[in-house]
DNA sequence: CATTAGCACTCAAGATGTGCGAGTGCTAAC
DNA sequence: GTTAGCACTCGCACATCTTGAGTGCTAATG
């Protein structure tokens, strides 16, 4: 346990490097308000803090700069319990007026959220693996073109452009679709695929003539693409950050972001709540020079999305998790109010 | 007009700057085997040539650079008619192993074209703007909530979700339904907010309880909001080109591309055919170093796309061109095969 | 008369050197 | 325990120097 006077050291110096990203010296820490004590006593106390590995110095005789086990203390011990700021309600009410659909609010946030702290938001869907299907259409647009749609019970709506076999009858395809809407109700959009190559063949061998040929159009229609969304905002914030004046970095992360998938393993996170990840702590080398904070939000229906918000390890910690913790709660709402509403 | 020998130089510095991407001598011209001259009477030619304003020195002593002037001369006398080369075949192929769905289609063609080519992908999806409502559709997902699907002549699905009223009547909705399909169908689109407002709004007056709430959630669901969709691929393509070690520049290019407006602004071409655009030649400040080709590929129903390639001025304009001109034309025909396949 | 060799000149870029200032650790005095 | 003072350390900015690639001009050449 660090004593109070080395505590608030380790605090003005991560609060002053956050701010400025530069080292800060004992000259600086003396003239601060809260420290009244002379730079060369300062001097012992940052010693300390580094031989405990809470500081470190960028050459041997410079001023200190926060180590990640730094950043780590604060996280867990400095930031106290989160106020609620006008940037939350700013936030809220901006959201609030702009509900109309639901990838149009996360893709709101996600927009905010990076406005409001300068730094990147990616955002996760709610996971689609969950889904069940609530009804399949089929309209049609010309004698050879229709569209096929998929709702699920979370009101997701997928849709594919299909070419008509030619010649189909419209009483079989009618058919067919009863068939689909029976047997396929409620079953789990992940699942579609299997259910359509046993169950669903069979039975349309026996009613619809040609169905070999409408087998392949329903197989293509069928297929399970995207297991989950991802949405970034603010994606040239990093860029005005003085870490990103290297080209290399910004290319390994921006590559990274590019790969869904790796994102969404990033954010994939098994416990609710905030998580802080700082530098090293992340595994993904394309950002283990920046620290990641994540949060999960709920949709009522059971299905979780989470909300990450990625800087630098000088990010400012007490800010982004308040912000954080509120628009999830808000989000989760808002989500829920949309269904329970009156 | 040029000589045979100044066209030749002109030609080959241009190549060799392309290639390395640093000023090109009159001592590495010597050494090419066409060119079998001696450096000083290559200087000569060079200087004429600089004259002409075709090239440029980056200093008093300094190798010469094609100036923007000699793109230009480049990109009109010195390409030739275009060659088939594989990796158009390459392309074509992939994009035929691909066809699920006109989304898909496009985003897979602007990675495609990246990949082949190490620039950035532009991609604007079919102008919205003339779609005509095909039809609309409400499906329940739970008691409060719906999902509201409008289809469009040319098969877009666009969705929204949208909380039912409490206690609408089920009659209501139904008749609500077919009012709409009745009149909206083969609305633009893009008027269906205004015809809501009037004419829908007075029938809705007469038949419907609710009317007035009713009135507002169709609002919201009328809405209409993209004009086009953009796809970009290889976005962090540019990044490897030498001309990008400049944040400011990255930084610039990467907001504008966050902006589908700016971007669609960009790539809006009145004619059709192969366009190009060398650095300076764009309005458009954040590429103002840069070049853009664009060709326009349209989608049988009176709709055209546009395909967009960016890269720096030293780009490979025979390359990018050739890959262009085929994707553009195979990109029609696969759009318009879907329609009339058998 | 077009071509070429030779030479003086220019300039960017990298290497080297210098001074400054911010900051440290240590020691001795309060 | 706290502080003032001092010698020491680096990074950084700046100036200086060197190098080499490249040019333009001029005079010689076929």
């Amino acid at each position: 346990m660090l004593t109070d006077r080395q505590l608030i050291i380790l605090q003005t110096i991560i609060d002053n490097f956050i701010q400025t990203a530069t080292p800060v010296g004992s000259r600086v820490l003396s003239k601060n308000e809260k420290i009244s004590l002379s730079a060369a006593t300062i001097r012992n106390v940052m010693a300390d803090l580094e031989d405990l590995g809470l500081l470190e110095k960028t050459h041997s005789s410079s001023g200190r700069i926060p180590s990640e086990k730094g950043y780590r203390y604060y996280v867990d011990h400095v930031i106290g319990p989160s106020i609620k700021n006008k940037e939350v309600d700013l936030l809220t009410h901006m959201i609030e007026d702009n509900i109309y659909e639901y990838e149009q609010i996360v893709q709101t946030s996600a927009d905010l959220l990076s406005k409001l702290t300068n730094y990147t938001t990616i955002i996760l869907g709610p996971d689609v693996i969950k889904a069940r299907l609530k009804q399949i259409q089929f309209i049609t647009i010309s004698p050879q073109l229709a569209v096929a749609i998929l709702v699920t019970n979370t009101g997701h709506v997928e849709h594919r452009s299909v070419t008509i076999p030619s010649g189909l009858n419209v009483n079989d395809l009618e058919k067919l679709v009863n068939i689909l809407n029976e047997k396929l109700f409620n079953v789990p959009i992940i699942h579609l695929e299997k259910m359509l190559e046993t169950e669903i063949y069979n039975l349309m061998k026996k009613h619809i003539n040609q169905y070999d040929q409408m087998y392949t159009y329903l197989k293509s229609v069928m297929r399970y693409e995207q297991p989950v969304k991802v949405f970034i905002g603010g994606q040239t914030n990093l860029l005005t950050q003085p870490e990103f004046r290297d080209i290399e970095k910004v290319y390994s992360l921006y590559t990274m972001m590019e790969n869904e998938e790796k994102i969404a393993k990033l954010l994939e996170s098994p416990s609710s709540g905030i998580k802080v990840t700082i530098g090293n702590e992340n595994e993904n080398d394309a950002i283990n020079h920046l620290s990641l904070i994540t949060s999960s939000y709920n949709l009522g229906l059971n299905q979780m999305g989470t909300i990450g918000l990625l800087g630098p390890t000088r990010m400012e910690y007490k800010k982004v998790i308040t912000l954080l913790k509120s628009l999830s709660n808000e989000l989760s709402q808002l989500l829920r109010q949309a269904e329970d509403k009156e």
